[in-house]
DNA sequence: TTAAAGATGCATTTGATGTGCATCTTATGC
DNA sequence: GCATAAGATGCACATCAAATGCATCTTTAA
């Protein structure tokens, strides 16, 4: 029920940089938070192929947000790098795996448990989680 | 993201118990869903020790649901088997972990998604997922 | 053309989970 | 009260995903 590290690295790298609002290296950022060169550089490549950041080579180079942080949203990103969100194997799973599954109702359940949780952090912003200006408890 | 074998197991010989209604043992119910006896075993003891089931040694003896289903909760279940539940170190952490954590929502966000999904399974209790009497959409 | 900076792949480590085995304890029934 | 049924418990090992570090390649600005 933990998520992973990269999905932790991939949202603090997003906080840092609509926080710094301003062109970053991995190596900054990596300094900041004080966490591995090598994890950040992997966070980063798939936030920029996911079209979260921009990621420019060469001198003078560096990351920087590629999407308005009022318009990015939690929930995607989590699942991105979460990949499979289900519970149990039952959950996504289009033939039967557990005997009972015809008559329990498990499935069901842990499915809405998942979306449940889904449809809060899709209503959640990055820029909810930098600054002041909004109420998360909606 | 996914809950433990354990949990599932814990689940499952919960529901075999509440449709059987009757003293079953720890070979039946691994033998039923084709799964490790000696699993069975570990999560009927913590299933017992947690009083959710009455375990009975001796020739005769067995296992047997020591609660009405109407009554047991999903959540406090898979929370005792999962132990945290947090998404992320931050959100149970009582001092600081991570250099930003005095500026960003996330912990707030974090721990408001785990709680909306601990809700929705407290709200739903063992006879829900075994017969068809309630409606969980609710 | 040099150096800065990100991209990528590989090898290794680590820890949690899963798995089976052996043995102990408790209780029933003859 | 002994034999047997059944659960309780601890140990050792396997396995797999996550984490970690290292080396090297590619791009680009100065």
């Amino acid at each position: 029920m933990r998520l992973s590290l990269h999905t932790d690295y991939a949202l603090r790298v997003l906080i840092f940089l609509a926080e710094a609002n301003s062109r970053a290296k991995v190596a900054e950022i990596a300094g900041y938070f004080d966490i591995s060169r090598d994890h950040v550089a992997k966070v980063t490549q798939r936030l920029a192929r996911l079209g979260y950041i921009r990621a420019i080579r060469g001198a003078g180079g560096g990351l920087e947000l590629a999407m308005d942080p009022g318009k990015v949203r939690l929930g995607p990103i989590i699942a991105d790098f979460e990949g499979t969100l289900h519970l149990l194997e039952c959950v996504g799973a289009t033939e039967p795996i557990c005997c009972i599954q015809s008559s329990c109702r498990l499935k069901q359940v842990l499915a809405k448990a998942q979306k449940v949780q889904k449809d809060y952090l899709d209503g959640v912003y990055l820029s909810d989680v930098v600054q002041m200006g909004r109420s998360l408890d909606k």
